[in-house]
DNA sequence: CAACCATAACTGCGACTCTC
DNA sequence: GAGAGTCGCAGTTATGGTTG
């Protein structure tokens, strides 16, 4: 459906996230948290149009992690229409350029046109510049409501975001308010700040749990507190009324992944906390977390993110050292296990 | 740690029902 | 009758426990 028609056809809006090593998990959650807000707050007018479609890509897709060691999985740039994108947000750890290839520029390029807004973060910024395109933003365009996203603008740097993650927000607050009205995007920068870092460690799930039927967004909830039990998907379908088939091909289509593959990765991202957080050894974590037993959670570590639980325990812990982010309670010790 | 194997999960496809 | 939603079957693939 292109402009002009008056049918009442909810109009998805791909809103896309390019990541880059290191990007700041806050700054990503910051920008799916606007959208995943304004799918849900929007105006009942508005109900079946504007409907933000979020999604995370990287050069060649697969895991990319965060500043904070976090990993994220992404798609590849490749598997998405350039001319269906209309926020680009390009996320990269601050003061270090960005890696890119001649595919990654080429995709830019063609996105740069269609997209509504085009935003550079940290030193994905120099990526812009290397595709020889410019940021792109609404607001400079729009005058109607100048207020909203200054006052959004003053709120982030009340909140200690930096100038260009606040600049971003600041674009991705001024398409929520055009798209879907004033209202809306005032609601959206009110939830949103100020914020906490840790509200956005299961957002990359929450925005597409959050514009998902009740019945699946009630099953991904009892998957993901009962991810440390043993779950069955017969179990799972049978607890919202659905056929096991039914159940597995809605769960795909709305969350995007698999059940099974959902609960494994909320399990790996519990145990990725409890490495770092604790002291448990890694066969305890991996019984907790509902991985099995250690000899899995290695396989399963080994598989996603090329080493072993211990190596990924030193190696978060050193990072998170050098960052200056293990202050005295940050990295709590396990109480002694009650044998 | 690798190999093996039983079981569970996933997917494609055709058929059925319901609504418009 | 067309289209959307759902279901069941069968084949394939992935998972997880066990063993060496």
């Amino acid at each position: 459906m292109v402009g002009g028609s008056v049918g009442l056809a909810r109009r998805r809006r791909q809103v896309v996230i390019l990541l880059f090593e290191g990007f700041s998990l806050i700054h990503m959650g910051r920008l799916a948290e606007t959208f995943s807000l304004a799918n849900r707050l929007r105006h009942p007018d508005n109900a079946l149009h504007n409907y933000y479609d979020l999604r995370l890509v990287s050069a060649s897709g697969g895991a990319i992690r965060s500043s904070s060691g976090v990993l994220i999985w992404t798609d590849a740039v490749d598997s998405h229409y350039a001319k269906d994108v209309h926020a680009l947000f390009a996320l990269g750890a601050a003061n270090v350029p960005v890696e890119s290839d001649e595919r990654l520029l080429s995709w830019l390029r063609h996105t740069h046109p269609h997209a509504q807004v085009v935003q550079g973060i940290g030193g994905a910024y120099g990526v812009l510049e290397l595709a020889g395109l410019e940021s792109k933003d609404v607001a400079v365009t729009d005058t109607t409501g100048g207020a909203m996203t200054t006052g959004a603008l003053s709120a982030t740097r009340t909140a200690g975001i930096d100038a260009d993650a606040g600049a971003a927000l600041t674009s991705a607050l001024s398409v929520v308010k055009r798209d879907c009205g004033y209202e809306t995007a005032s609601q959206v920068a009110h939830d949103l700040l100020p914020v906490t870092p840790k509200q956005f460690t299961h957002s990359v799930f929450n925005s597409r749990e959050a514009r998902a039927s009740d019945l699946i967004r009630t099953s991904a909830h009892q998957l993901r507190v009962s991810s440390e039990n043993r779950v069955s998907i017969a179990d799972a379908a049978q607890a919202v009324a659905m056929s096991e088939r039914n159940f597995l091909r809605r769960f795909k289509q709305e969350i995007g992944v698999t059940p099974t593959e959902f609960v494994l990765r909320v399990r790996l991202e519990k145990a990725c906390h409890m490495l770092v957080d604790t002291d448990l050894p890694a066969d305890k974590i991996a019984r907790r977390t509902g991985l099995g037993s250690g000899d899995r959670l290695a396989k399963l570590f080994r598989q996603h993110l090329s080493m072993s639980p211990t190596e990924y325990r030193t190696l978060e812990r050193n990072r998170l050292a050098e960052n200056g982010l293990a202050e005295p309670g940050v990295i709590k010790r396990a109480r002694r296990p009650v044998s």
